[in-house]
DNA sequence: ATTGCTCCTTGAATCGTTTTAACGAAGGTT
DNA sequence: AACCTTCGTTAAAACGATTCAAGGAGCAAT
């Protein structure tokens, strides 16, 4: 493999010139740069990446850290970031925590020592320790899909307070009175703004029927916890509207429920999040409440790779997108109201 | 940040020592060794990776590079990898190349850039000259979900000939004698060894009443893609059955024989392929030929690493799995065949 | 007392770049 | 003719680790 060394030598220049050619162009003449890069193709000659970054510190790489890939809406928001990082060159590490804080901080080790230049990351819970951990190495943050407290960092998110008022009020305005709330762990960010959503809608229904609501925490938010914590459900089924954490606890629910022989939207209204495209081929297209997650992840990562081009005129930003209620076949009206 | 000058000093030996202590820690002495390692504790030291792969040219990442992370199959298959590098410490960088040849270049050369140790790769042609040059420049290969041709490389796949056969043969069982292929691009590898097998198990039918079949190649195997293709034909649907390439086209085919009022299975037969999670809660739950996607990437990445950790007694394999066929509701008995 | 072994430890070279101060040549001003 | 500037190029010093030949200490055998 061809190095530096021997591209100058065999360009009559120094090393030093060489250097300059792939990285200032601008600072050669114009015969002295052809004369390189032609003997740069000649010779294939690739920059030792490592080299480069130990000297420079800068190796184009990010890390990017998300509780569940196999969900869609996580492997969408990954793309967005993959897309972004591939148009201004860089490469993205992944990184899958499970859902579990002990893995995110073994990840986020692991990232330092690869000396990653920034890290994306959606944190499992609302504790910032490893995080502030990790900013004081040097390394820059970014959140996805969650809002920095008191952490010096771009935010990229949704707003899910708003995405969870906007559930309760569809199936409030048909007609439900007594709902199922399925979510993820207690602790996860997301959860609790959606439920905060859920309430403040609750609250702000002036009316005397304002629903009531009973909440379930799943351990992991997929089909199969879902499917089987309904299924094992010994008290009667008396709820007439079900909001479900994302896509996957609806299809969960949603089986286990067909199971039992009660049929979706006629007897029970089932609701979504994330709004994944799953959501529109399954057993019931569901009702869904829609994030851009791709767009969350291209965004993310291109105020991370703003920051590292420009650190200087870089002001952390926080930005906030708003969920969109899609209506399908999951939610109708509650028998009640029917004529 | 501490470097590894500062360990040494505090713990006054020289700055080889702390190295030994790190990579070879069976060299020292026991009081020397805990001593730094105290140390290195204290003042949080964490090695420079690009200083170490300089010089001892191992980095511990690895590339992955797949034709579409939001296929659920390839997710489940990048899990297995990742989660096979997490194990011994290794790091992945995710390529998506949406089936593009072009794309597949370009992320192999970023790859090299960055200087992986190795790249873990599905392919999208038949093509080997990337990936030779990819070899050449002293990058470990391993090819995931197909084989080398020509090329030195451990390898873990599917035998898709098999899968092909499967699919064929039991709808042919099911008294199909019309029937519809449709995959992905005709020199995708999966799909022309597919197809082989379709045509294998066809011929292998001393009946009489082998059945026909016509093919479909979609330039994407997405859900929409399909669901246009299907939606958008102008004869007359007058098969009975329907092989898909992945489970994504037979969604977009089952949504758009839905909307012709074509009802599966009673009308139509259609079977999937790669068993994903949601063929299960689709529309109608899909029959399909089942891989073993987690288990692919996993092995193939412990065959990569292992590569890496002693190269010299390292022996290329071939690992293939068999695929299984999955009988949900999307298939049933011909109606020619029906008493 | 010398030699030979073993076991640890050291020092220096090295990996392949980037960076920066300094330098020479060419051209323009006084 | 002497002096600035500007432009392009160079030489050498980092960056932070690994590696390996060689050195030293301690001990046993001659």
């Amino acid at each position: 493999m061809a190095n530096i060394r021997d591209v100058a030598q065999l360009a009559g220049v120094s090393l030093g010139t060489v250097s300059n050619a792939i990285n200032r162009p601008e600072l050669l003449a114009s015969s002295t740069l052809q004369r390189i890069q032609k003997v740069i193709e000649e010779l294939e000659f690739v920059p030792n990446a490592s080299a480069r970054n130990l000297r420079s510190r800068r190796n184009r790489v990010i890390g990017l850290v998300l509780p569940d890939v196999s969900n869609p809406f996580y492997t969408d928001l990954a793309k967005g970031v993959n897309d972004a990082a591939y148009a201004s060159e860089y490469v993205v590490i992944l990184c899958n925590t499970d859902g579990s804080a002990q893995k995110e901080v073994q990840y986020l080790d692991v990232l330092a020592r690869q000396n990653v230049e920034g890290i994306l990351i959606t944190p499992v819970s609302e504790s910032n320790l490893t995080l502030a951990n990790v900013a004081e190495r040097g390394i820059r943050l970014a959140l996805v899909d969650r809002f920095p407290l008191g952490l010096q960092a771009c935010s990229v998110a949704v707003n899910d307070v708003y995405g969870g008022s906007l559930a309760l009020t569809h199936l409030h305005d048909l007609g439900h009175r007594k709902i199922l709330v399925i979510m993820g762990k207690a602790d996860f960010p997301q959860v609790v703004d959606r439920i905060t959503g859920i309430k403040q809608a609750i609250e702000s229904i002036v009316d005397a029927d304002a629903p009531e609501f009973i909440k379930i925490h799943l351990d992991s938010m997929s089909v199969k916890n879902a499917y089987e914590v309904i299924r094992d459900m010994n008290s009667p089924f008396d709820f007439t509207g079900v909001i479900c954490g994302n896509d996957l606890i609806a299809i969960g629910v949603i089986r286990a429920l067909g199971e039992k022989n009660i049929s979706i939207p006629e007897d029970v209204s089932v609701i979504g999040y994330d709004d994944i495209d799953f959501a529109t081929s399954a057993t019931v297209p569901i009702t869904s409440i829609s994030q851009p997650s791709y767009e969350l992840g291209f965004t993310a990562a291109e105020l991370l790779i703003s920051e590292g081009e420009s650190p200087e005129k870089h002001v952390h930003q926080r930005i906030e997108f708003q969920p969109k209620l899609v209506i399908r076949s999951s939610t109708a009206e509650a028998k009640s109201h029917r004529p």
